[in-house]
DNA sequence: GCAATATAGATAGCATCCTATCTATTATTT
DNA sequence: AAATAATAGATAGGATGCTATCTATATTGC
C-alpha cells in the first residue's frame, strides 16, 4: 500500500501544486479585496515598481511571465482606478510607456506589507534550507518544461 | 545581491508553481489534443476509472478538488463526446450516477500511458528523496493556507 | 402529516489565462 | 523609394476555475 501510495503522490505532485496555487490566489484575492484590487492586478504593480517608471507593456509583461493580451486587459483596470497610466513613447509611436501613479504609489506600499505577512505567515515554519531546495526544484522544473514544450512543439 | 536574490526567490515561491502549473498544463493539453480531450477532461475520466463506475458527482468532485459547478460543465462535454454516462439514482432522485462508456475506457487507456510519460520524463532527473520532500512541503503549504483561508473568513 | 431545512445537481455570471488575429508603426530588403 | 517583414499593443473568443443562486428531491421537527 505504502508504494501504490507513493506512486499515487508522485503522479499527482504538479496537479496538487495547481490545487495550492489556486488556494493561494484564493487567499490573495480575500487579503487584497478591501484595497479595490484582484490577485492578478497587484503583481504589475510591484514589477512596475520595482523595474522603475517608463517602461513598456512588452517588458512587464515579460517580466511577469504573462502574455501581452492578459497585460493589456489588467493595465486597462489599473488605469481604470487610476493607478497607472499610459504615455505615448516618442522615440517609437507604437509602444506605450507605462508609470505609477501617486495613487499607484500609495497601493505598492499596502500591498507589499500585506504580501509579506501573509508569505511569512505562511512560510514561517520552513527552514531556509527547505525552501532554498523547494526553489531550485521549481527552477528545474520550470527549465524541463520549457524543453518538453519546445519539443512537442517543433 | 546574493541575499537580494534569494529573498525573491522565497517571495515568489508560490507565484512560481502557479507559473510552473500553468506550463504544465499546456504541456498537457498539447498532448491530449490528438485525443480530442482537454487537460480538464483527463482527470475525471481517469477518477472516474479509478474510484469505479456508479459514483455520485458530488464525490467525483470531492476526489478532484473542485467545486460542483466546474464538474458539471466538464461532465456536460465528456457526455457530449460519448465518453461518459449520467443515469439515474434509483435511490436518490435528486442524484447521478457516473459510468465511463466503452469509449470512454479506451480513453483512459491512452491517456494513462500518456501521461504516465510525461511525468516520468519530467521527474527523472529527481530522486525519490527530493520528491518525497516536495511532496511533504505541498502537503503542509496546503493545510496551512485552508487554516489561514477559514482564519481570513472567520 | 406538513412546514422548514438540507442536499444534489444545473445554470448564470465573474475572473484569469491563453492563442489567433487585427491595426498601426517601424525596420529591412531589393 | 516601394514592397515586405517585424514589432507593440488591442481585440475576440475559448478554456478553466470560482461563488451565488435556482430547481428538484430528501430529511427532520413539531
Amino acid at each position: 500500500m505504502t508504494t501504490a501510495n507513493a506512486k499515487v503522490d508522485k503522479e499527482n505532485l504538479l496537479y496538487r501544486m495547481g490545487f495550492l496555487t489556486r488556494r493561494w490566489r484564493q487567499v490573495l484575492d480575500g487579503a487584497f479585496q478591501s484595497l479595490g484590487v484582484t490577485d492578478a492586478a497587484w503583481r504589475p504593480l510591484l514589477h512596475l515598481h520595482h523595474m522603475g517608471d517608463g517602461i513598456r507593456q512588452k517588458d512587464l509583461a515579460a517580466s511577469l511571465g504573462i502574455e501581452g493580451p492578459t497585460l493589456t486587459r489588467i493595465l486597462d483596470q489599473l488605469i481604470a482606478k487610476g493607478l497607472v497610466e499610459r504615455s505615448e513613447d516618442a522615440s517609437d509611436r507604437r509602444a506605450k510607456l507605462l508609470t505609477l501613479t501617486p495613487k499607484g504609489r500609495t497601493m505598492v506600499t499596502e500591498i507589499t506589507g500585506k504580501v509579506s505577512a501573509l508569505e511569512h505567515e505562511l512560510l514561517d515554519g520552513f527552514s531556509e534550507p527547505e525552501i532554498s531546495q523547494i526553489s531550485a526544484f521549481i527552477e528545474r522544473l520550470e527549465h524541463r518544461l520549457q524543453e518538453t514544450r519546445s519539443r512537442l512543439k517543433g
